[in-house]
DNA sequence: GTATGTGCAAAACCTTTGCAGGTTA
DNA sequence: TAACCTGCAAAGGTTTTGCACATAC
């Protein structure tokens, strides 16, 4: 889904649709690398130099509760978000601390909605390891 | 692999057994229920009214990094613990903020140790949702 | 004009660190 | 005794909250 195809999904939903949330989503349509929140914040406030952390976290979580950005919590104690919402895996590098996307066929709960009783809501396949970078880097 | 094989091999390991490790262990080995740190730290306090919250989390960290538990990063900002290291798919429910076991049999990356170049060391599946007791509260 | 959103600062929370004192081999 | 471990307190880092001001419908 491009960019303003959320946008105005989130103006039909009946949300404001402010400067600062149109930042944010346009940043992470732009930047596909997973950034984490303070990344986000030091790169909006390079544009709006009055952006507050609190509005970068408040405008995440509502993009998030939109359905239109994800969360992803594979970083301890950490915050990355990624534009992409498509269910897909993602492997992060414990040594370098990025996180990838990654292509995984086959998936047993592709389309499930249910397991165990419990609803299935959002999958999130993550993968701790070494990048491929940082395999080059072993010294 | 129970409680004293995994004593062994943290001995074994050349690991010094204190008591706060033994106290850590097994309380994971008797609480299956995916504990946080918080959690952890204050049902061994009421044994071990002196035990520190750092020496926890050493403990923790310590016991990750032997392979003998599971950290879980599936809670936004807390991590949780779990006993078992065999792979498997933890549930959370966003409601109750509980951690299920849950059993997904054919995943398509079960004995893999690369992917896209990157070495797979750890997998990490967790689904997000509503668990069973909280679709019944629904009211 | 009322409801909603933003920015600032402080607070709250989780995790890590430094170090003195204690324990283990 | 030498190496290691624990407990305490403080520091560090991330996220949340409260409130005054600004903006949108």
């Amino acid at each position: 889904m491009n960019l303003n195809e959320k946008l105005t999904e989130l103006n039909e939903k009946g949300c404001t649709l402010t400067i600062q949330r149109h930042a944010v989503l346009e940043y992470l349509y732009e930047n596909r690398t997973h950034p984490t929140v303070e990344k986000i914040y030091y790169s909006l406030k390079e544009k709006f130099s009055t952006i507050s952390k609190a509005t970068v976290y408040n405008t995440l979580e509502l993009l998030k509760n939109y359905g239109l950005i994800q969360e992803i919590t594979i970083e301890k104690g950490k915050l990355h978000f990624d534009y992409e919402v498509k269910p897909h895996h993602h492997f992060f590098c414990h040594r370098c601390n990025h996180v990838y996307d990654v292509d995984v066929v086959g998936c047993p709960l592709a389309g499930k909605k249910m397991i165990d009783g419990h609803k299935i809501e959002e999958m999130r396949p993550y993968i701790i390891g070494t990048c491929s970078k940082c395999l080059k880097k072993k010294g």
